[in-house]
DNA sequence: TGAGTATATACCTTACGGAGTATATATCCG
DNA sequence: CGGATATATACTCCGTAAGGTATATACTCA
């Protein structure tokens, strides 16, 4: 279970995190949005927290969640490695391999950092 | 085990996408070079093909196994609501180029599966 | 055609993790 | 204090997926 993968490798957990990128939550908040039982959810935020997917602060008699993002930017740069099977720009490395799909090679976006 | 989350929780299978990342490769390559038995290493590709991360092409008496790319894509696609808790930029302008980026006129538009 | 090589599949066993249910802990307030 | 609310944990059950071993299939070439 240990590997960032494996962890949101669970579809609710995704849907926990998916709620707290947009902000953070309390264990009902999550329990009504996503009609999880309570239980399940608090058994999924544990291992989201052991995992420093997350962490959650006291207020009151609640605790709110909130993303942690280095497991995440592990996934990230994992993923890295794939990224120019998709990106537009095309450099002589993709090209030495089978794209014969060449059609609009010098088709430009306006530069951004990736 | 649908997911592509799910595909890419198993760390052999990991290992094997970051092979097929550097070159394609036939089985009996990965066997070697992740030490791995040769039936452990046809299990993970068949699992790869038929989530579409992988596909593979014959070579005489070989299988050749190069990367598909459009799983990981969904992956990518799915951190991108966690991009802006590690990137520097997170204002309104960054938000604006992005969206922009997407709207771009390319042909090129990302399938979604189910 | 038959031996040899390369890869796939079948079968069994085992372990791990998620669901569900019940219960424990902790905090607030009247 | 005691009841209500909020969250965590314990425990059992079960499905699934990975590992290992044996065997099947497919292709090549002498």
């Amino acid at each position: 279970m240990e590997s960032a993968f494996s962890i949101i490798a669970e579809p609710n957990r995704r849907a926990i995190l998916s709620l707290l990128a947009a902000s953070e939550r309390s264990v009902g908040d999550i329990e009504e949005e996503l009609q999880l039982p309570q239980p399940s959810v608090s058994k999924h935020l544990r291992v989201l927290r052991e995992a420093g997917f997350v962490e959650s602060r006291v207020d009151t008699q609640r605790r709110l969640y909130r993303i942690k993002p280095e497991p995440l930017i592990e996934v990230d740069a994992w993923l890295a490695q794939f990224r120019r099977f998709w990106t537009t720009h095309v450099d002589a490395l993709e090209r030495h391999l089978d794209h014969m799909d060449q059609s609009r090679p010098t088709k430009r976006k306006t530069r951004r950092k990736k």
